[in-house]
DNA sequence: GGACGAAGTGGAACGTGTTCCTATTATGAC
DNA sequence: GTCATAATAGGAACACGTTCCACTTCGTCC
């Protein structure tokens, strides 16, 4: 394990750091959602959390681990929230279409924090790898999920083509994000590559 | 037209004012093949082409359009290369990995300038949106050429194939300049993907 | 309680992208 | 040639991510 890793929720003994890394992930969300990548500015996230800098730098040791951080804690949830109930749908693409349906959705409601964890995604390096992992091992597995729901056997091609839509939903993502497609493109690219992925 | 685009060659009227701008062209591939988007240094690229600070913005209004005008260029260098002799190959399947490797493998020649050009294009935001969709359209144009050499007419689903083609070698690129999959990896995952889109 | 190390505070300082200003040099109209 | 205008040079100044340091507080062991 690299040493310039997060700290995570199992790292921190004290219930007072637990509570630190929650008041700073709170701040990067709030500053994220009002102004994007731009606005989540170390300075105001130590000052909104009510922790000196350094503290800050302790926690997670860039702001590009900082947002990549919040994403996979935002993704925990989603996944989570699939986890429970069935996904509706007769066909793989029809629930796969629905998650990704879901999950955009739920991002372009908050366009700022959609693109401050977006562009944190793309501009992260192997320093980050812990957690771009998390984010990609959860997304992969939404999409197995709704492939083939309750299913524990995946052949080499399922994830492989999970895979292939997560990088489509990505590509799209960014589009949407730095302007270049807007939010009925990116549904429709999205329906697309499904379509041609699982012809069932 | 955003007042905060590149000046194209064809803006630039005087030969000293093309001559100013491969310069800087110039020195940004030199510093970008030696260190990577960090080496990229807006006073260092105004130093090694002979320009002044100001100068440099006048051209490319931020380092983001320096590195994306670079890489369109390069990508015209690609296209060009491919637009002349025929792509070998029996099936579309084929020539479609042929075009990728050779050009991945062209690029992985040089990783830092990939690189810098790979994090700069998905840093890039709508103020760059000109040179975005030229590049878009180059890789695009490769790999229906490599789908259906000589044909005129396309259908959607060629381009939308195109498309989803095109992201997976992005996310693919980005994974791989950001050291999070090794160069076989990338290369396995776009044979994959190209397998499940063109079965032929 | 006291000692000690780890964690936190507050803020200065540095590097690099970007902006801005003034002086100087090219360019083009007449 | 002369003048007006634009382009360039040179460099100071600013913003924000990051590092660093001196000091204080907290938790733990004796």
């Amino acid at each position: 394990m690299s040493s310039a890793n997060s700290l995570t929720v199992d790292d921190l003994g004290s219930a007072a750091q637990r509570d630190r890394r929650k008041r700073i992930l709170d701040a990067t969300y709030e500053l994220a959602r009002e102004g994007g990548f731009d606005a989540v500015q170390m300075r105001a996230v130590a000052d909104k959390a009510e922790v000196a800098l350094g503290t800050l730098y302790r926690y997670f040791p860039s702001k590009i681990h900082l947002l990549v951080s919040a994403l996979a804690s935002e993704f925990e949830h989603a996944e989570a929230a699939f986890r429970d109930k069935p996904i509706p749908g007769d066909t793989s693409s029809e629930r796969v279409i629905f998650v990704l349906k879901k999950t955009t959705r739920g991002l372009q409601g908050d366009p700022h924090l959609t693109e401050a964890l977006t562009r944190a995604f793309m501009f992260a390096d192997a320093s980050v790898a812990n957690e771009i992992h998390s984010v990609g091992m959860l997304l992969s597995s939404m999409l197995t999920q709704a492939m083939h729901p309750g299913a524990t056997e995946l052949t080499a091609d399922d994830v492989a083509i999970a895979r292939v839509i997560g990088d489509v939903w990505l590509s799209a993502l960014v589009a949407w994000v730095t302007g270049r497609s807007t939010a009925a493109e990116t549904g429709a690219h999205m329906e697309n590559a499904v379509r041609l992925l699982l012809r069932d």
